[in-house]
DNA sequence: CACCATGTTCCTTG
DNA sequence: CCAAGGAACATGGT
């Protein structure tokens, strides 16, 4: 589920929720998900800590410990990978199959679930200190942002995905703003004219605040467990046969079929948020001609050729 | 069987 | 030094 939006609107949801509670055990599940820890390492590491808070920084969660001991972590990082979740569950349930680490917190099991184990869970906390800029950061103004980009000739939407230069935009985002704004992916991050770089900027900020205006209304699913159209995304949702539910603690299984039916117009208004991603082949939401697919850093870019010069 | 997937990192080639 | 391409990680959906 991850880019800034998503990892935001899980924070806010599970801060609450974890404030407060003491890891009274920890299982890793798959060593990879804790590298470069080793598997044996973490539970001395964390067992009998309290989280005191959780925020984000980028795409990565940060929980603040306090150690049962001076010594041990006082933070523990989290990655979602592409396919991370996080969510409680009443002890006592099965744990999902793809668990890859699971907290005993006395009552309940909170577990960080990845089924592609590209995620990560570690107090190594390098992987933060090589961050670029919030793009919602208040520090962010147009110079910041132009400072950021640099003289690079990379095509921009390939340099938006560079955690160093901007962190947390990701593929879909990425996309997403540049239609925003007009400007082409495919052009050269140094000849942005100062005026669509500030565009840019402002589309970055508006499409990541509207998805998490947009998803911290919206009954998400954080523990999947309702069917689901392979995105979980907030953009498609609507498109499929259902709709994710708000998922708390332990509220009950969204019953399959009691989800808005697939028509856009009785829909949820959640239909015409991506305007490019993925839509390959489909009129463009300004102009009506068709969004095209290309391959950009071995990953697909969706853009309009003719609004996006 | 084919192809695709929200992410990151490492390696090679130009 | 940089850009671009590919592969790797691992699993599942269409």
């Amino acid at each position: 589920m991850p880019e800034l939006p998503e990892v935001e609107v899980l924070v806010r949801h599970l801060a609450p929720l974890l404030q407060g509670r003491r890891i009274a055990g920890v299982v890793v599940h798959r060593e990879r998900v804790v590298r470069p820890h080793r598997a044996h390492e973490v539970p001395p590491a964390l067992e009998g800590a309290v989280i005191a808070g959780v925020a984000r920084r980028a795409k990565f969660l940060v929980f603040d410990l306090r150690p049962r001991q001076p010594g041990l972590p006082t933070r523990l990082i989290g990655h979602l990978g592409m396919t991370g979740r996080m969510f409680l569950q009443p002890k006592g349930r099965e744990v999902p199959r793809h668990a890859a680490v699971t907290f005993d917190l006395g009552p309940d099991r909170f577990i960080f679930e990845d089924t592609r184990y590209f995620g990560r869970l570690t107090w190594d906390d390098r992987c933060l200190a090589r961050l670029g800029p919030e793009p919602l950061g208040d520090d962010l103004a147009d110079e910041a942002f132009a400072r950021a980009l640099g003289r690079s000739r990379a095509p921009i939407k390939v340099r938006l995905l560079d955690q160093s230069v901007l962190a947390g935009i990701g593929n879909i985002y990425a996309s997403e703003a540049l239609h925003r704004a007009a400007v082409s992916p495919r052009r050269a991050t140094c000849r942005i004219s100062t005026a669509e770089r500030t565009r840019l900027l402002r589309a970055l900020r508006d499409v990541l605040e509207e998805a998490i205006r947009f998803g911290s209304t919206l009954p998400l699913d954080f523990a999947g467990t309702g069917a689901r159209d392979g995105l979980f995304y907030y953009g498609r949702v609507g498109v499929g046969p259902t709709e994710p539910m708000m998922l708390a603690e332990d509220s009950t299984p969204p019953d399959s079929m009691s989800g808005h039916p697939a028509h856009p117009e009785v829909g949820n208004g959640y239909y015409e948020r991506l305007r490019v991603y993925d839509r390959d082949g489909e009129p463009c939401l300004t102009c009506s001609r068709p969004i095209r697919r290309i391959i950009q850093a071995a990953r697909s870019t969706f853009f309009c050729p003719n609004c996006q010069k």
